[in-house]
DNA sequence: GTGGTGAACATACCGATGGTATGTCGAAGA
DNA sequence: TCTTCGACATACCATCGGTATGTTCACCAC
C-alpha cells in the first residue's frame, strides 16, 4: 500500500506548510509571496488552493505547527506532581527557551496577532502557550502561593512579560546572558508576588 | 502672508497623515490602500509620493504623531520632583490610560513592530514610550527603591507587561474594570519588587 | 476491461494595489 | 518677462492574491 493517493497529498501539505513556515519566519507574512512558497515546495498555486483556502489559512497551519511543537516541549517541563511553585518556575524557564526559536518569535509572537487578528489569535492561544500560562497562574493562586489577583489579567501580563523577555533575548548581542537575565528577573518578580505560606 | 505655499503643503501633509492614521487604526496597515488614504485626504497619489517615500514612510509619520501625543500626556504624569516611587506609579497609571487610545493600540503596539520591523521599532521606541519606562526603572534602581536587577531587561519586561495589559483592556468587554485590574496587578507586581527602605 | 467519478493537482487569467514616470501649473527670483 | 522649481495630478506598470478552468489518474461499479 505504497502508492495510496493520500500519502502524496499529505506530503504535499507538509511541503507547503514547511515552505511557508520557513519563508514566513525569514521574510514575514507580507514579505512572502505565494509564488515563492509554492516554488520552494515544488508545486503550483493550484495545489496550494486545493489544500488551503488562502494565504491566511496557510499561515494558520504554520502557526499551529509551531505552537504544537512548543506545547510538546512546554508540557514536558510543566507536567508532573511536584509543588505548583516549582512547576511554575520550570514553566518559565521552559517558555523562555521556546521563545528562542525564531519561528516561534516571528510567527506566533509578532505576526500572528496582526495576520490572524487579535481576537482570533487570542482564541487560538487559549489552547496553546497562553493556556498553559493561565493554567499555571490558576494553580498558583489555588495553591495559595501568590496573592489572589485577577487570574485572567495576571496571566495576560505574565504572558506579555515573558514574550517581551523573549524578544529582548532574540534581539540581544549576547542571547545566553540576556536569557539568564530574563529568567532571573521574571523569577524575581514572581518571588515578589509570592505569599508567605499561611 | 496667508497664501504662502508652504502653508498649503503643510496642510496637505497633515491631511495625509490624519487620513492614514484613521484608516490604519480602523482597518490596519495591510487592509488600507493608498487610494483610500488619498481619497479621504482629497488629494492624489502624486501628492502622497511627493511628501513621503512610500506607504511605510507614511505609516511612520502616523506612528510618530501618535507617539508624540502619548509622550506629551505621559511626561506630564511623570515629570515633577516627588519621590521616584510615586512618579513611577503615576507613570504606570498614565501609560495604561494612553494604551486605551485605539490608535496607540493598533498602530504603536500591534502593527508597528511588524510594519517597521522589530529592530527599527525598538530603535524608535527608545525616544518614546519605552524610553520613559526605561528611565523610570533606572530612577527606581538608583533611588534604591527596587532590587538592582538588570535595567534593560527589567524595563523590557515591564514594557511588555504594560503592553499586554493594554491589549487585555482593549479586548475586554468591560474596559474600565479591566483597566483597574491591570493597574492594580502591575502595581502589586512592582510593590513585590520594592525593597524595604535601607 | 471499461466507462464514470472525483480527488489532486496544473495553467491561464483577473482585479487590486504599491510604486513610478511624466505632465501641468503657478509662484518666486533674475 | 523668462526661467526655474516646488507642489501637485494623471497615466501607466509590475506584482500579487485569488479564481476559473483544464488535465491526469486512481478507484469503483458493472
Amino acid at each position: 500500500m505504497r502508492s495510496r493517493r493520500s500519502d502524496y497529498t499529505e506530503s504535499t501539505r507538509h511541503a507547503l506548510v514547511d515552505s511557508a513556515l520557513e519563508l514566513f519566519t525569514k521574510r514575514g507574512y507580507a514579505g512572502t509571496s505565494l509564488d515563492a512558497i509554492v516554488k520552494r515546495a515544488r508545486v503550483t498555486k493550484g495545489a496550494l488552493y486545493h489544500h488551503f483556502s488562502g494565504k491566511q489559512a496557510l499561515f494558520e497551519a504554520a502557526f499551529n505547527q509551531v505552537e504544537t511543537a512548543a506545547m510538546d516541549r512546554l508540557s514536558a517541563a510543566i507536567d508532573g506532581d511536584g509543588p505548583a511553585w516549582d512547576r511554575a518556575m520550570a514553566g518559565i524557564r521552559g517558555y523562555v527557551r521556546v521563545c528562542l526559536d525564531p519561528a516561534y518569535q516571528r510567527v506566533v509572537i509578532h505576526e500572528a496577532p496582526v495576520v490572524m487578528g487579535w481576537e482570533r489569535w487570542r482564541e487560538a492561544e487559549e489552547h496553546f502557550s497562553y493556556g498553559l500560562v493561565r493554567g499555571t497562574v490558576e494553580a498558583l493562586v489555588q495553591a495559595g502561593e501568590i496573592e489572589p489577583l485577577p487570574v485572567e489579567v495576571t496571566a495576560r501580563i505574565l504572558f506579555g512579560a515573558l514574550s517581551a523577555g523573549a524578544e529582548a533575548i532574540a534581539g540581544s548581542s549576547d542571547p545566553k546572558a540576556t536569557a539568564a537575565d530574563v529568567t532571573r528577573t521574571i523569577v524575581a518578580v514572581m518571588t515578589g508576588m509570592r505569599r508567605a505560606a499561611p
